[in-house]
Parts: C-alpha cells; structure tokens; sequence
DNA sequence: CAGTGGTCTAGACCACTGG
DNA sequence: CAGTGGTCTAGACCACTGC
C-alpha cells in the first residue's frame, strides 16, 4: 500500500500536496474511521447488525487489519460499535442492551436497579406545534418550524419519579403518535431506531435545582416547595445534529443521579 | 520473546499452566500496565514527571514496543498517563493542568469559564475528629478513627456559589492545617499530590436535590426554600483506595452541572 | 473446524519537539 | 539533528464462538 504522506490509496481521502502552513495531515485510521462512519450513517449496516469482518474491510479500503482494527476501536470507544470477540462487530442499539436505559443516570438509592423492576411509564401528552425561539435554538431549527411535544411520567414501584417533556424536530420524526409510543416496550429511543431511523449517539445534559409549578406537582404527585433536579438534555445523531431537546424533572427522595469523573 | 500462552518473560507475571476451569488468561499488555501503575503507586515516577520512553520501556519488560504502547494507551485513555508527541509520556497531574478543577462540573450559564476567573476560596473550619459511622463507611475506615473535616466556600464574581465538606482520613493527612489550605494557590488536589502524595485517580458523585438548613443559608446566603444541588463525591486513589468523602452544595441559579453522556 | 476478534512482534517511516 | 510518540505494515499465533 502507498504510504507516502496523507494519502489512503484509492477509497481514502487524499490530503494536500501543495506546501500549506497547516498540512492538515490526518492519518489513514481516521480516514477509515470516517469512511465506516459514513456507511453507518448511510444506512448500509443497521444498528444491532454485524459489520463486515475487519480481513473484509482491510481488502475493501486497501489497507492492513491494524490499520482497520485502530478505526474500529475508535468508532467502539465513541459506543458506536460493539465488538464481540469470536462473532465480530456490531453496529450498537438502544435496544437489546442489558441495561435498560442507556443515557438514564438516575438510580435507586440501594444501587440494585433489577430489584425495582422496569419503569411504568404513561405519555401524558403528544402534540404538534411550532416550534418557540428556544427550543428551535437547542434543535437548529428555525423558530415555528414544526416540532413534535411529547409529556410523560415514568414511575417507579408505582412512585411516579420522573416527569419529562421532549421535544423532537417534525420531518424526521413525522408519523409519530401517542398511541405508537404507549404500545412500544422498550427503549424510546430503541422505537427512534427501527421506526424513524434516528440513532441517538451522544448527549449532554444541563442539571440545576429546582422547584415545581403548580402542573408538574399534580404530575408527579409532590407538594409545594419539594426540591427536584431539572435536567436538561440535548441528543445528538451522527455528526452532532442535534435531535431531542428533553426537560425531566427527576424527584430525589428514593433516587439519585449518578456520575463518574475520571 | 516468548509468546507461549500467559508468559511475559522474566518481568511480567506467569499464569497458571494446569488445565483450570477458568484459566484467568491475562494478555501481556495488561500486565505490562499492572507494572506500570505499581511504578506509578509506589512513586518511581512523581506527578509531572516524564516516565522513561517506549523504547526503554520495551527493553525493561522484554516486550516488544507495540505492547509497551498498548498499556500506556489504556493508562492514558483512564487519565493516569498523558501522552505528549515528541516530547513523552508524562505522570497527570491535577497542577499544570489547564483546566482549573478537573472534577468540577459546576460551569457558568454562558459556557465562559475564563470570563468569570478563578474562584474566591474560604476555610470556614479545618478540624479533626472521629469519623461517624457513615463517614467511616465512605472512607473504608472503622467508627471512631481520625479524620479530618474542612469546610469551605467558594465564590464566583463575589457571589457564594458553592459550600462543601470534606472529610479526609487522618493517617495520610497528617498535618494539614486551615492556614496551609489558605496560602495554597491552585487546586486542592494538587495540593494533596505534592504535599502529602496523595493523587486522586477516579471519583464518584450522586446528585440530589435539596434545601439548605439554617447554617447553610447563612454561608451561601440565600433564602429559605431554595432549592440546591446536592453533589455527594467519594474520590479514589489508585487501587479504588477511596481517600476523599466530599458533600456539597451547589448553586445552581448562575451556573449549571454539566454531563456528557455516550 | 473455520471464522471472528485479540495479541504480539519486528521493522520502517512519519510528525513533532527541543537543543 | 537526535529523540520522542504516532502510524502503518505483514505475518504469526491465541482465544472465543458456533456449526
């Protein structure tokens, strides 16, 4: 294979030959890396499916397994890929993952989450509108585009723990209904995946205390003055776009955010 | 070398040749990293410090460079190891490091951490005392052992933002005083690596919503019924040894915990 | 048993840093 | 310029899975 500087033979991007101040080198296991990404996002391997062997992808790229396997790793570490050793890599899911909800990080105070059972959860709401300046904002949309509302309690033992709205842009998430999301079981965003076909990737999350308003008292349940965490989150797909603004205000009494700092 | 099955040659650890049940294959890497992090515990190699190159490395463990590689990447990727291209591979340190406080996730509304300066620091209260028993039990120590308690606040813009406790164990603490936390310039942990060898690896926190009682509204200043974040953080040495019980109270009207999720 | 990912090696060369 | 980490290769062998 021709390893003279920034180049990746045929499939790869090649770099700049000119004699730039910043060559922009990038080394071929990113431009691997990126190919692999676009054929992800394209749709040609669907989430929970096997990817091509990395022998495979070494032939198709015209490059050496190491060089596949260092691509592969990345796309793993970023937990957009699953390797299993002796069945091959797989395109990771929302759903069929041993842990119920991926990006939920609120726990019960006594750490056995299996014990609780899974959530009871009902959508209080489901509705079309135009999107406000600051929703479109946090959805790069424009102000009065098209988004879908969606308000839900999710209780726990029969203590309802969470209340949440979500609000999801319209065009890619068009046909979604009430009904739809009250029928599914499972991960909503495992239902985003097999019916919408938006993978929710990454995300960040906003948290504060709070207080609640008049509504969101009768929702979950607590009286004036209970302190809630307000958690604000922000999903994204492939390529940063972002894909679900979601407000949750979680009550802490039974349970409790977790986070790991290294 | 010798590559037959779970040998590192003279260095690494040799695993068991009888036919087990579970035969608790270990890959030479991972091995050549438990070597590296006792070097790292036992303090070969101090916080800041470059470690010998790749090459001496290799030489030492009679491995070839690739493996050496492969564990300093997975000490680099666990934040214990930084690596810097053509100059070394360095022991991480909670100085010098850009980012002011590496473990807090407290930041301004408007994402500017610069604009806002470093944080004004109070000792309201550096004491010893028994530990309780849910201290103890945070601190893997027995009811009644020595620790030390400090209280602190700090302020951003002049504002009280956040009020903290912190207990430490009193063995390997032994001599910090309120007035050597006040002339300190940077961040405590830093401070807890070069004076007392202590390094703070990985850390843990649950996140709560609360009120403040009588004495914390008088240190935070505010009123009765506002809600507050309550983080609670046990922080760890190497081997999951935790050395920090820290509970605070965070402010959450100006500034917000911020959670990347993947 | 074949096929997959996982480990390990040896060697070449590249990009970056500092004297 | 020498020394460091970073990339890439080709090939061998190991551990795990499922037929």
């Amino acid at each position: 294979m021709n390893t003279s500087t920034n180049t990746a033979g045929d499939a790869a991007i090649a770099g700049t030959d000119t004699a730039n101040a910043t060559p922009a080198f990038s080394p071929l296991y990113q431009q691997i890396k990126g190919l692999i990404l676009q054929s992800l996002q394209g749709g040609e391997w669907r989430p929970g499916e096997a990817i091509p062997s990395e022998m495979e992808l070494a032939a198709r790229y015209r490059v050496s397994q190491g060089t596949v396997r260092k691509a592969i790793d990345e796309l793993a570490a970023d937990n957009l890929l699953i390797r299993r050793q002796g069945k091959g890599t797989f395109v990771a899911t929302h759903a069929e993952h041993h842990v119920q909800y991926r990006f939920l990080k609120l726990v019960p105070d006594n750490g056995d989450s299996q014990s609780e059972g899974p959530a009871q959860r009902e959508i209080v709401e489901c509705k079309r509108l135009r999107a406000s300046a600051d929703i479109a904002r946090a959805l790069g949309l424009r102000t009065g585009d098209s988004v879908l509302q969606v308000r839900r309690v999710l209780s726990f033992a029969n203590r309802p723990t969470i209340l949440e709205d979500l609000w999801l842009p319209g065009t890619p998430f068009k046909g979604l209904t009430a009904e739809r999301l009250t029928q599914y079981h499972g991960p909503m965003y495992a239902l985003f995946e097999t019916e919408f076909d938006v993978r929710m990737v990454r995300a960040e999350e906003h948290i504060r205390a709070v207080l609640p308003d008049e509504a969101q008292m009768k929702l979950l349940g607590v009286a004036a003055g209970t302190p809630l965490l307000s958690v604000e989150r922000i999903a994204y797909t492939y390529n940063d776009m972002p894909m679900e603004l979601r407000r949750g205000l979680y009550l802490t009494d039974t349970h409790h955010y977790r986070n790991e700092l290294s």
